[in-house]
DNA sequence: AAAGTGATGTTATTCTATAACGATTCAGCC
DNA sequence: GGCTGAATCGTTATAGAATAACATCACTTT
């Protein structure tokens, strides 16, 4: 067991939240589409919170940030676009959405959620990548999404209900 | 790529749904459990289907054999029985439940669910599971419910939609 | 038969997501 | 600047999935 992952230890997150808005910018520019206010807001909420966010609490948390609340729809159009640019991942399990930390790969990516305290985390295992892959082309299958959700106890939350 | 899954195959598939039906029969009763009419017919139900069934097509074909129609509640209560009992599996990305081909093993399995059919199709891929427990040990996570969809084609759409 | 437990029925409601349409904004061009 | 087409966002209504709360029924045990 090397090291517990990043969220599951104290850090400053802002610099994650910047980092990973800055990133995202890039990204955009460089695709020729559009990181709007609304869609970046969208993404900083999502990236603040370690625990995956439900489409009803981003709704929640904008409409405190700016008194009025927009419908569903504009919220849900802002994680389809950051979908699509692989900047949030949606965790079925959970219907609720996570930062994307690993944009750089294509894939799934896997995800580690913890029971107790709600934080998930991701992971880019290839060895399990390559093991799905393997299991589909023994029957034939041709993977287009593979989705990993793991649920269970985190490092921290193991030790905490023990004591 | 050994043999496409029995569901992809043509084969007698009432024998499937029999034999699901008393195998179920034999574990309820050895565990003590109920397996009522109802609980037996939504079994049936959703092992007849290839395709995973969302719990609203179960109230609908309930509503169809015998002309009024239960609430939500009644099918949610059956499913949550035979998933206890590890009769049937929850599809999260589908929000559909389809009958389990491996009670014999408790952990999750994976499922290859094709875009183009919707047949989903249950493994026991012990590298798979192997792979998602090491990549879950190296963060000292513990596992507890790990899950595997894999959405893609399966083998026979491949070739039909190259034909 | 009485009592207790488990299973089911019923109604209402919550949570998640999308359809459909109108209004606005933005980029590119004249 | 002003125009135009396309993308974005707002708004209302609705579909789809799941559960809460409470009443009723059935089955077992005594």
């Amino acid at each position: 067991m090397s090291q517990a992952p990043l969220a599951c230890r104290p850090h400053n997150h802002d610099h994650c939240v910047d980092h990973a808005l800055q990133d995202a910018e890039q990204r955009c520019s460089a695709r020729g589409v559009r990181l709007t206010e609304l869609r970046k807001r969208v993404l900083e909420l999502v990236w603040q919170s370690h625990q995956p966010l439900g489409a009803y609490d981003i709704l929640e948390q904008l409409s405190q940030q700016d008194g009025r609340r927009p419908g569903p729809p504009t919220v849900y159009r802002a994680l389809d676009f950051l979908l699509e640019q692989g900047l949030v991942h949606r965790l079925a399990s959970l219907n609720a959405f996570l930062g994307c930390t690993h944009p750089e790969h294509g894939g799934g990516g896997q995800f580690l959620i913890c029971r107790q305290c709600r934080v998930a985390v991701e992971l880019e295992h290839s060895a399990t990548d390559q093991a799905i892959a393997q299991a589909a082309a023994s029957v034939g299958f041709a993977v287009e999404q593979p989705m990993v959700e793991v649920l269970g106890l985190c490092a921290r939350c193991q030790t905490r209900e023990g004591a």
